[in-house]
RNA sequence: GCGCUCGUAGCUCAGCUGGAUAGAGCGCCGGACUUCGAAUCCGUAGGUCGAAGGUUCGAAUCCUUCCGGGCGCACCA
């Protein structure tokens, strides 16, 4: 809505601009185009157009040419609502805001939770993938940024308007996943989850360190993973049992943990599956030349043309490596379900690969192939440095959702809400993964970011709970405003003429900014444009709302016009919480 | 060594396609609860935007060089 204001603006100072032009310099002058901007302060108005440019064409100083299209702009009947101001080398435009409140209530009124849903996506099909956990031990926090990631990201992308399809690939073979077994087996003596009481991934995780430390006593204890892989690539029975066993328990871990923390996927993969795949598309590569063999029998892909080096793609004796299992994944799954675009979600210590990967899928011909994406992200380290399991200074997952939620529970029952909130259990741990998602998304995905413990249990400040607590007390609000001595009230219509303060003014711009800031969010993969944007309004509102009555207002119809300017903010709340995975709270 | 990436307030981060005195949060100091939920709000202090050049009317933003972090450069995944 915004935006089309800001072209019809900016279209009319474009044709002034170039009438006054033909009028003063006569024939054809080669203009710059013209640029529309944010003023800085919101006293100068909504819109901007910088005149530095034009300084020299015209042989005048910015602010007599801002003055000279202000008179002609507003000579012109059929302009839009709104006031034209000079502000030095700047010609401003203060949009006719109440206007924009009133088609603004009526279309977030009619999308409700569709608000701020575009097209700009519509009809394509997306494959994300994200994930990705080894069966060897439970989730820890690096896994968690690629979590939320994923997950707001497929919400940001349906949003705007795609047909987008989840998938996760379990990693649960290899001579890792053996070293888990091989210690179970050797010092496991039975136990099971049920038996210890400990939840599967952690227990099998238990063994996967344990090996670790029965390797440094043991120099054989690698061969003997080694000698486990190929028995149970050769089908050992009792070693396939063994391994299923296992793997049975981290997935029931790891699926726990995900409905904990919100996660969901459409389809899983297998590596135990896919890891065969791909070895076909190579060959055929080779067929078509666009592999070729060295002498030893190894196939290899030139990079040269993207300025890298040589990769190989099949082992001299025919076996397949990590980047031939992934193009055989790949084009699998489009098989499974013919995307247009498919996205990986995988730390940007993979960037290489997935260059590499691109590129050979493109080789091979993929239509598809142009519209893949690495969404690259950063690490995620503690204040001390990085994380080392070999030092034990990994966060687990399960505990810090564990942690959090104790928190939230103490401060629900220090300040003495647990009547106002039906179930604190379900709400303290709302709270939790609402401080966690926002903590983890706010930052640009591509940086490396630092996770402070204690500021991630902040419920205070730019976090995900203040953010919550927005929502309960709008939502407690409006919850009075149904009882009968608003009643008056109700009949009235919406006049948003009334809303004539700075803030409301600012409030009601923000609200009609988010599709824009949905749309960018998704053509840019970054829900931390989300987050900042939900700050900016949070903060906005709690300002106004501090400062101003809503059902006090001086009369009845100005809490109507407010009640609406809160209405709306309710719904883009709620809204734009289901795309950065902040649970909605009506009390908290 | 080569490639990619980052370097903004004490700390964690914003800063849109170059534009009007560089913004938040935390922390520090100081204010505001007979008033719609104080998990809130307001104010003070704090920055030669890593350094030096360059392009431009105008640079945190673009280009070059340098310095300093991180990551990658396996017939591992």
């Amino acid at each position: 809505m915004l935006e089309s204001i800001r072209e019809t603006w900016k279209n009319i100072v474009e044709q002034e601009l170039k009438a006054y032009a033909e009028a003063q310099l006569g024939g054809d002058v080669q203009l710059p185009e013209v640029s529309a901007q944010t003023p800085p302060k919101p006293e100068l108005g909504d819109i901007a157009f910088p005149l530095f440019a034009y300084a020299k064409a015209f042989r005048m100083a910015p602010p007599k040419l801002a003055a000279e299209l202000k008179d002609r702009i507003e000579k012109i009947e059929s302009r839009p609502a709104g006031e034209l101001l000079v502000a030095g080398p700047y010609l401003n435009v203060r949009i006719d805001m109440a206007s924009v409140a009133t088609s603004l209530s009526t279309l977030i009124a009619e999308q409700k939770e569709a608000y701020g849903a575009n097209a700009s996506l519509s009809g394509k099909r997306v494959t994300i993938e994200f994930s990705c956990p080894n069966t060897n031990k439970p989730l820890h926090l690096g896994h968690m940024r690629n979590d939320s990631l994923g997950q707001s990201v497929a919400a940001i992308l349906k949003a705007n308007g795609a047909d987008v399809r989840k998938v996760n690939l379990i990693n649960n073979r290899g001579v890792h996943i053996c070293k888990s077994m091989l210690a179970y087996q050797k010092f496991g003596g039975g136990e099971t989850p049920e038996s210890s009481g400990i939840k599967g991934d952690h227990l099998v995780g238990k063994y996967y360190v344990k090996f670790a430390s029965w390797a440094k006593e043991d120099p054989t204890a690698e061969e003997q993973a080694q000698a486990m892989l190929q028995k149970w690539e050769s089908g050992d029975p009792e070693v396939l049992a063994l391994w299923e066993q296992l793997n049975g328990w981290t997935l029931d871990g790891l699926s726990e943990s995900y409905k904990k923390m919100g996660i969901s996927f459409d389809a899983y993969y297998y590596e135990s599956e896919t890891y065969k795949y791909g070895k076909d598309e190579i060959l055929k590569g080779l067929e078509q030349g666009v592999f070729y063999r060295e002498e030893d029998g190894s196939v290899w892909v030139d990079l040269e043309p993207i300025k890298l080096d040589k990769k190989v793609l099949l082992r001299k004796d025919g076996t397949s490596l990590y980047m031939t299992q992934d193009v055989g994944t790949a084009i699998m799954r489009h098989k499974d379900w013919p995307f247009d675009s498919l996205i990986y979600v995988v730390a940007s210590e993979q960037r290489y690969h997935f260059q590499v990967l691109f590129y050979v899928l493109g080789l091979l011909g993929y239509q598809w192939a142009n519209d893949l994406h690495h969404l690259s992200y950063g690490m995620v380290n503690l204040p001390e440095g990085k994380m080392k399991s070999r030092e034990g200074t990994v966060v687990d997952a399960d505990q810090l959702v564990d942690t959090l939620t104790g928190l939230a529970r103490n401060e629900i029952i220090e300040k003495e809400r647990e009547a106002l909130v039906d179930d604190v259990d379900q709400t303290s741990s709302s709270i939790a993964l609402g401080a966690l998602n926002y903590y983890l998304l706010q930052v640009t995905p591509t940086k490396d970011m630092i996770f402070n413990p204690k500021e991630s249990i902040s419920f205070n400040g730019n976090t995900g709970p203040y953010l919550q607590y927005m929502g309960a007390r709008i939502s407690s609000m409006l919850k009075k405003y149904e009882d009968q001595e608003f009643s008056a009230c109700h009949s009235l219509g919406f006049d948003s003429s009334l809303l004539t303060l700075s803030d409301e003014r600012e409030l009601i711009k923000q609200l009609a900014r988010y599709p824009e800031v949905v749309e960018k969010a998704g053509s840019s993969f970054d829900p931390s444009l989300l987050c900042s944007f939900m700050y900016d309004l949070s903060k906005l509102f709690s300002r106004w709302y501090h400062d101003n009555p809503v059902l006090k207002a001086s009369s009845n119809e100005l809490i109507r016009a407010r009640i609406e300017l809160v209405n709306m903010m309710l719904q883009v709340l709620k809204n734009a919480f289901a795309l950065i995975g902040i649970p909605f709270l009506a009390s908290m």
